[in-house]
DNA sequence: TCTGGGGTCCTAGGACCC
DNA sequence: TCTGGGGTCCTAGGACCC
């Protein structure tokens, strides 16, 4: 029997990287892109993060090393990085059977089988790099934990860092212990600060120990996910290759304002568009759901103000897809907590009691489904997949747009829209 | 002044049932 | 006044991920 082997590939600095595809000066600039509302450093490039500025730091916080080093710096521009993703995940797509596309910039491939695994992975990389301009470390290990750690030795050590690609089969017992002796247990996948702490107070501080420690000991403390993880690490999978993306159990859509909002029709329109977005992607894999929560809150950074974080959960007579039912159920709810008075940040709603479309749970009061209706919704969804999310909206989403949010150094849609094309002279 | 958004899984504890 | 034991289901909270 063929060793599993298990490839995972990463994309270095992904935003970033994607903003110097299209603008090559920032090569050798250091750069940070910012998450929604220009707020935190969501990104950084190798030469950011060189000079200190810290993943996820309040921007304000860095504008001094901003100013100083001449840090260019990005507002999101999501349309342009979930293309690019799109174009590297296709093309990795042709590197093997089995593909599992595990985030925006990162993919498991399974590379059981494949002769010279550390040269396909050369070959990839270049490969990608010549066809989208960006640049990807590449892990391989017989368990996806391996190939996780497998990356970070690809990315941050000398002399595989060099190449860009890692492999833990090609390495030496000698070369293999003294490897993860200089490796912090935080470094390892599923180990976050939390767990990390807790291990550090054990006694285990490098993944040479945590390698080394009794599964069973670590069950004790800790539970079966991180005991699973020593596992992985020690060649055992216990973590299988998913090819399709699960239907998601649970939608939420929200987003912080751009000012503190006061107006409940602020509010009003912006829950509006969030249950837009949110039963979109509910219908985008064809299902319903039943619970429907509404949530508003204050600004929890500012101490100053009264705070006010309520929510409210709707039950729905019956499971819907249709945006009409969950527009009113939401703007009920809103009615309801709204209260006058606080400054509000941030809105959302959340979709659960998600199942497939296809199971039929009638109820005896329920009225039958209505063919027209759904037909109006399938209408609907292709008119705005086909010209653009919001071509077609609710008319409460027009009520007011003082919460939209901040996004004041965002570079051109490159690659999703015909009039941010890049020119070529 | 300025502080993201969206997910998953596991566990503990309470409610409830027999 | 005395007051079992075992099972399931649900929820809240904690941990993790990108």
């Amino acid at each position: 029997m063929t060793t599993p082997l298990v490839a995972l590939v990463d994309c270095n600095n992904f935003y970033a990287s994607c903003e110097r595809v299209f603008e090559p000066w920032l090569e050798g600039r250091p750069i940070i892109v910012l998450s929604n509302n220009d707020g935190c450093v969501v990104a950084r490039s190798n030469e950011s993060k060189a000079i200190g500025i810290p993943m996820g730091a309040p921007v304000h916080e860095c504008k001094d090393l901003i100013r100083q080093y001449g840090v260019v710096v990005r507002s999101s521009n999501y349309a342009l990085y979930g293309d690019m993703s799109r174009r590297v995940m296709n093309i990795l797509s042709e590197y093997s059977p089995n593909q599992e596309v595990y985030s925006i910039d990162e993919c498991f491939l399974d590379f059981t089988g494949m002769p010279k695994p550390l040269e396909l992975a050369a070959k990839l990389r270049g490969d990608v790099r010549k066809r989208t301009g960006i640049p990807v470390a590449v892990g391989i290990g017989r368990t996806k934990t391996l190939a996780k750690l497998g990356n970070y030795c690809a990315k941050r050590i000398e002399p595989y860092k060099a190449s860009g690609v890692f492999s833990w089969e090609e390495l030496e017992a000698m070369d293999y212990m003294h490897l993860l002796c200089g490796i912090d247990v935080g470094e390892v996948w599923g180990i976050g600060r939390r767990i990390a702490a807790k291990l550090e107070s054990l006694g285990i501080h490098k993944v040479s120990q945590l390698v080394t420690a009794d599964p069973k000991l670590i069950r004790k403390h800790f539970s079966v996910v991180v005991e699973r993880t020593v596992n992985e690490l020690n060649g055992t999978p216990c973590l299988s290759l998913e090819e399709m993306a699960p239907d998601k159990k649970q939608i939420i859509a929200s987003r912080s304002f751009g000012n503190l909002i006061t107006d409940l029709e602020d509010l009003e329109a912006s829950v509006a568009s969030h249950v837009s977005r949110g039963v979109e992607k509910l219908r985008r894999q064809h299902s319903t759901a039943s619970l429907l929560t509404v949530f508003i809150q204050t600004n929890r950074f500012r101490l100053q103000d009264p705070q006010y974080h309520p929510s409210l959960p709707v039950a729905l007579v019956q499971p819907s897809a249709d945006v009409g039912v969950f527009q009113t159920a939401a703007n009920q709810a809103l009615r309801r907590i709204y209260r006058a008075g606080y400054r509000y940040k941030k809105a959302g709603i959340m979709l659960q009691g998600i199942q497939s479309d296809q199971v039929w749970q009638t109820d005896l009061f329920a009225p039958e489904p209505d063919p027209v209706r759904e037909a109006l919704m399938q209408t609907l969804d292709r008119v705005n997949r086909k010209y653009g999310r919001g071509t077609v909206k609710a008319a409460t989403e027009l009520l007011g747009s003082r919460w939209q949010m901040k996004q004041e150094l965002r570079s051109p849609r490159y690659t999703t829209c015909w009039e941010e094309l890049p020119v070529v002279r």
